[in-house]
RNA sequence: GGAGGGGUGCCUGAGCGGUUGAAAGGGAUGGUUUCGAAAACCAUUGUGGUUUAUAUCACCGUGAGUUCGAAUCUCACCCCCUCCGCCA
């Protein structure tokens, strides 16, 4: 949620930066309704004002008197019940402003910071640079379904006739290479100060409000949601870790607070028929491991920075080759306020695909999760989010395998991963 | 699933329907003392809204209600805890 001090300040800015991130929001009626809150809160106060002074005045004279004088008691209840009325009625009127407002500033997006490319969509995104070599087969190489399909590794069809489509078994190797990504990544990252957590996958729907992925329709079609119980399945950790500090106050030294999660992740891919249909990339569940870290607000663009930093060390251990991409003002999130995609080398497609993505949500989700810190001066304010993936276990696998795939089809394991998976090479039974 | 208990400020914890925005203690901050520290002592210390300002309003889990007046009474909901049962 943006400030509604900073809107009614920054009108212009506020409208183009809804724009540039491709979201329709009535700014001008935001003002409108914000002129009437206020005009009508004035009105309200100057009649509480005058309930207390009533009430008080009551408490004087029955206090004041052995014998209490009837007329003058009879006369300040009555003057009571009469202002009661008219604090009820516009009590009324001001709820209905109140509800009408807050839907539309929960429909305001976080703004592109001045440094994010504009653009619509992930076409005008920004590449910042490619590392790593890319393989050079010497033989007709096969895209990871198919040698995943050979080595037994992924079974999409058993998946298939349990769960429907989008779904896939990890088995064998790939199961034991996602317990080793999990350990290489965890014992990696820890050490950076940040706390290992494993966080519930089902959430509140109020909580995954405040986290502000429901805002549209769209956001509520792509979330798993089980009515009875009024829980959500999460998304991505990180619906998860931010609201765990929800309401609370940091001192500034215990910044940044940083965790690294590992949760499944639960997509209903509403929006993507027809498109990556095949195999385990695009999936209703998939594993990951989170980074996210609650920091002051001057540090934010540095911890972005830091946290893409580690994403890219964790790449070039394993040896994948990819790409660092800014995304532009379209192809954001709703919360973010500036991103980077890692896109990674896909042989058998010839072409990058995103497996990692990290975000500044600047004080958008603090301010709705009313999370702040005192600062040195004693000062509240809100912190800054930042998130980033660390991986996303199963395309990292896809990832992992069509780059390290052989000739006589086997799979080499990436050398960082070798001590945690016990061996060297995956080759048919 | 059955039976009870409870949600108050940064934390612990009081609170007959009327100076209770809230006792007390702890913590934190500042000061005195000290070569320095600890201890001791003194002082300060909730948040948010409206307003140019003075000022004023709201907030004791959430929402509604009773009342001139609610942290305190009523109802609904949410959450937590204890015991029993069941269970990975």
């Amino acid at each position: 949620m943006l400030d509604i001090r900073f809107i009614r300040e920054n009108p212009e800015k506020v409208k183009q930066g809804c724009q540039k991130k491709q979201v329709k929001v009535d700014v001008d009626r935001i003002l409108l309704l914000d002129k009437k809150r206020r005009n009508l809160i004035q009105e309200l106060d100057k009649l509480r004002s005058e309930q207390n002074r009533i009430s008080s005045e009551t408490k004087a004279v029955v206090q004041s008197h052995e014998v209490l004088p009837k007329d003058r008691l009879e006369e300040l209840e009555g003057e009571g019940r009469e202002n009661k009325k008219e604090i009820k009625n516009k009590e009324i009127e001001l709820k209905k402003i109140d509800e009408e407002f807050n839907a539309l500033m929960v429909q305001v997006p976080n703004l592109p910071l001045d440094d994010v490319p504009i653009g619509k969509d992930e076409s005008e995104n920004k590449v910042l640079r490619e590392k790593g070599k890319k393989p050079k087969f010497s033989f007709k190489n096969k895209d990871y379904l198919e040698i995943a399909q050979d080595l037994d590794l992924i079974d999409v069809k058993r998946a298939a006739k349990v769960s429907g489509t989008r779904f896939g078994y990890l088995k064998n190797e790939a199961a034991l290479l996602e317990l080793a990504l999990i350990n290489f990544a965890f014992n990696k990252i820890i050490k950076q100060g940040f706390i290992p957590v494993i966080p519930p996958v089902m959430i509140k729907s109020e909580t995954m409000e405040a986290m502000g992925y429901i805002a549209t329709k769209k956001d509520l079609a792509e979330r798993y949601f089980f009515e009875k119980d009024n829980l959500f399945l999460v998304g991505t950790a990180e619906q998860s870790i931010g609201p765990m500090h929800k309401d609370e106050i940091f001192e500034e030294k215990d910044l940044p607070k940083r965790y690294l999660a590992f949760s499944t992740c639960f997509r209903e891919e509403a929006g993507s028929y027809g498109k990556d249909t095949k195999g385990i990339l695009r999936v209703h569940q998939f594993d990951k491991i989170e980074m996210f870290s609650f920091c002051n607000p001057e540090i934010s663009r540095k911890e972005h920075e830091f946290f893409l930093n580690l994403e890219e060390k964790l790449m070039k251990e394993l040896n994948l080759p990819y790409q660092v991409v800014k995304n532009c003002s379209g192809d954001m999130a709703f919360p973010t306020a500036i991103q980077y995609d890692i896109e990674t080398w896909i042989p058998s497609e010839d072409r990058y695909r995103e497996t990692h993505s990290t975000s500044n949500c600047t004080d958008f989700q603090a301010r709705r999760l009313n999370i702040r810190y005192r600062d040195k001066s004693g000062k509240l304010n809100f912190v800054h989010t930042i998130n980033g993936t660390a991986f996303a276990i199963g395309r990292t696998i896809i990832a992992i395998i069509e780059n390290y795939q052989q000739k006589d089809g086997s799979v080499l394991v990436p050398k960082v991963l070798q001590k945690y998976i016990g061996f060297k090479i995956i080759s048919k039974k």
